[in-house]
DNA sequence: TAGTCTTAGTTAAACGTTTTTCTAATGAAG
DNA sequence: CTTCATTAGAAAAACGTTTAACTAAGACTA
C-alpha cells in the first residue's frame, strides 16, 4: 500500500483549474458543465486516481447507498442463494451490501441492527431469526430507514415482507404424493412453533384432506430444524412399525439428515421409500434418480425484495408511507425420481 | 419507520446540559469526564435513542471500522465457511463487513474493489478470482489500505497472504492412498493453469514418488473447476479401459460431480472405487460409509487472516511496512470409509 | 439601448462527528 | 499571598463532500 494520502476533490479542482463545485457536478452528472470543463475535470480525476470519499458524500447528501442484509443463518443453502442474488441485484443498482450473519442468535441480530442504524444504511433486508422476536418487534418497527422481511414474517409486525406461499407449498407436495397413491405419509416438520413449518404442514394436511386422505398425526415429527434433528426423526420413522411410504422434509437441513439416515439404513429411494424435499441444495444431484422437490422461487424473491425496498428508499419519508405490502410468491413442484408410485 | 430525523450529538449535549465535546468523550471513553456528567450524558443518549452517525465519525477520525471482503465464489462451500468465520471474527473485533461476490468475474472484482476504496474500508480481504490478474496486480498493490489474500495467491504480487500448504495436502492424499495399496490413482485436478491445482497435483505426485510409485499421467483429468467438469472427467475415468482404483478430487465442485457420476454408474464406494476429496462439504455425510477427506483448516485460516489484517490496520502507514508475510497453514487427513485397502 | 432571462461558473454554508486549543478553576509550592 | 501546574470542561476547527445562493456574461426582447 504505497500511495500517500488520497487526493480530495480540491486537488482535482486545482489541477483542472476549476472550482470544487464544478468537479462535483461533473462527476455526478448533475447541473450544467461545459464539454470543455467536463473533459478537463475527468482528465484530472483520472490522473490523480481520485475516488470520492463515501463518508463525506453521505454525510452531506444523507444517503449512504448501503443496504444492510441481516441473515438468520448463512449455512442454509437457500438463504445463501438469496444472499447471492440480493448482493448481485443491489450491486447492479449501485448499492453496497453490509452482510450480517446472526446465526439464529437474537443477541447478535440486535447488535447488528444497531450497527446498521449507526451506519445509516439506506435500507435493511432482514431474514429474521426464528425466536426472540416477541416484544422486540419495536427494534424493527422503529427503524428510521425502510426495512423488509424475507422468507419469514414476524407476527404482529407491520412491515413489508416477501415470502413463499408455504401453504401452497405443502399442498403441492400433498397432491403429488396423493397422485402417486401414497397414503402413509410422514412429515419431518421442524419446530411447530415456527410459522413456516406450520404453514407447510397445514398445506400438506389440507391438500391431502381435499383428496379424501387424512394425515396420520403419529407420523408428524416435530423438533427443531437442524440436520441432527432431521436425522433422528428419520431414524424413528424408518423404525416405525408401519413404515411410511413417503416422507416430506420441510427444510434443507432436515432433508440432509433424512437422506443420511436413509443411506445408513441401506434403503433404496424410491423403491423402499419416496422422498420429497424443499428447495434444491447442491447435493440434490447425489440422490439417484434425482430429488423430487418443491422449490421456492429464490430469484424472484430476491428480485421482489430488492425492488420493493429500493422503491421505498426512493419514496423517502415524504411518501404517504402507505400500507405494508406483504408479497407471497408461489412455489413450484419439480418431479424427479425420488418419488414413485406406490407398489400395489 | 415512524421516527423523525435522528438525534445528533448536539441534542444529546443540550439535554444533558454539557458541550458536545463532553458527550463525545463520554461515549468514546476517551479523555476525562466526571462521574456525574458521564451519568447525565449516558442517560440523555439513551433517552433520545442516540446512535452516532458513522459517516460523520469516520470522516473526522479517518477510520471506518469497515472491512471489505471480496470473495471469488460464494457458491463454494469452503469459501462460504471462510466468509462465515471472517464475518464472525470481524464483528467480534468491532468491524463491519461489506461482502462482495465476484463470482469469478474479474470485471465485477475490479468494480467492487473501486467501491471499497471509495468506502475507505480500513482493510480488505480478498479471495481473488482465478483469472484476470495478469497486469492487474497494481489494483491491489496500490490500494491505500492494508489488504490480504486468502486461499489463493497471485503470482508477482507482494502482499500478505494466508493459504493452505497445498503441496502438503496432495502429499497427505498420496500417502494415505499408498498406505492402502492403491497404485492406479486418478486425479480430477481442475484447471492446470491454476496454482492451487498444480500444487495439489505436485504434492500427490511427489508423495507417490517418495513411495516408489509413479503417477500415471493418463489418469490426470484437466479441465475447469465446475461440477459439470468434475462429472465429465469422472465419467471418462470410470469408462477407462483400466479403471482406476482410487480417485482424488481436488475441490468441492469437482468432488460433487464425481460423486454424482459414481451414483449414476451404480458403483459402490469403497468396494469398486476409493474416493478422497478436499474439504468437508455439507453433503459429505451422504456418502456411505463416510467421506475420507483432506481438510483445509478454515477456522485457523480465517483467524490468521483477520488478526494479521487487523494488526496491519493498527500499524497504520506509520509502521515500517515490513515484508509481506505469506503464511501457510497445514491441512489434515480425515480417514473415513470412502477409501479402503485395495482388494488382493 | 436598456432591461431581463439564461447560462456556466464560483463562493460559501452545511452535514455530524472528533480533536486540538483554549479557559477557568482548583490545589500545591514557594 | 503570589505563582505555577493540573484539571474538567467548553469553544472552535477540521474532515471532504453536496448544494443553495450568488455572480458575471451573453443572448434575447421591447
Amino acid at each position: 500500500m504505497p500511495a500517500g494520502p488520497l487526493p480530495t476533490i480540491h486537488e482535482v479542482a486545482r489541477l483542472a483549474g476549476v472550482s470544487v463545485a464544478t468537479v462535483s457536478k461533473t462527476l455526478n452528472r448533475s447541473g450544467k458543465v461545459s464539454e470543455l470543463l467536463q473533459a478537463r475535470v475527468n482528465a484530472a480525476a483520472r490522473k490523480l486516481g481520485y475516488a470520492p470519499h463515501a463518508s463525506a458524500r453521505s454525510l452531506r447528501s444523507g444517503a449512504t447507498r448501503i443496504l444492510g442484509l441481516l441473515v438468520a443463518d448463512l449455512a442454509n443453502p437457500y438463504f445463501l442463494k438469496l444472499v447471492e442474488s440480493i448482493e448481485w441485484l443491489s450491486s447492479a443498482a449501485g448499492y453496497s451490501v453490509i452482510l450480517c450473519n446472526s446465526a439464529e442468535d437474537p443477541g447478535r441480530e440486535e447488535r447488528h441492527l444497531a450497527m446498521l442504524l449507526s451506519q445509516r444504511a439506506d435500507g435493511v433486508i432482514v431474514i429474521p431469526t426464528r425466536r426472540g422476536w416477541s416484544g422486540r418487534q419495536a427494534a424493527l418497527a422503529d427503524l428510521p430507514m425502510p426495512g423488509i422481511l424475507v422468507d419469514r414474517r414476524i407476527e404482529g409486525l407491520d412491515l413489508d415482507s416477501v415470502t413463499t406461499d408455504n401453504v401452497a407449498l405443502g399442498r403441492l407436495a400433498a397432491e403429488h404424493l396423493d397422485d402417486l397413491g401414497h397414503r402413509r405419509i410422514a412429515v419431518i416438520m421442524g419446530s411447530p412453533e415456527h410459522q413456516i413449518a406450520r404453514h407447510r404442514l397445514d398445506g400438506l394436511r389440507s391438500g391431502l384432506a381435499s383428496r379424501g386422505t387424512t394425515l396420520d398425526e403419529r407420523l408428524i415429527e416435530k423438533d427443531n430444524f437442524s440436520e441432527a434433528a432431521g436425522h433422528a426423526a428419520a431414524m424413528r420413522l424408518l423404525r416405525h412399525a408401519q413404515r411410511p411410504t413417503a416422507i416430506f422434509a420441510t427444510n434443507n437441513h432436515l432433508s440432509l439428515g433424512l437422506l443420511r439416515a436413509i443411506a445408513e439404513s441401506g434403503l433404496t429411494i424410491p423403491d423402499d421409500l419416496s422422498v420429497i424435499a424443499v428447495d434444491e441444495p447442491p447435493w440434490a444431484g447425489l440422490v439417484r434418480p434425482g430429488m423430487t422437490i418443491v422449490t421456492q422461487p429464490s430469484e424472484a424473491i430476491a428480485q421482489t425484495t430488492v425492488s420493493t425496498l429500493l422503491s421505498r428508499v426512493s419514496e423517502g419519508r415524504s411518501g404517504v408511507e402507505g400500507e405494508a405490502r406483504s408479497i407471497q410468491l408461489q412455489p413450484a413442484l419439480v418431479v424427479r425420481g425420488s418419488t414413485a408410485a406406490i407398489r400395489t
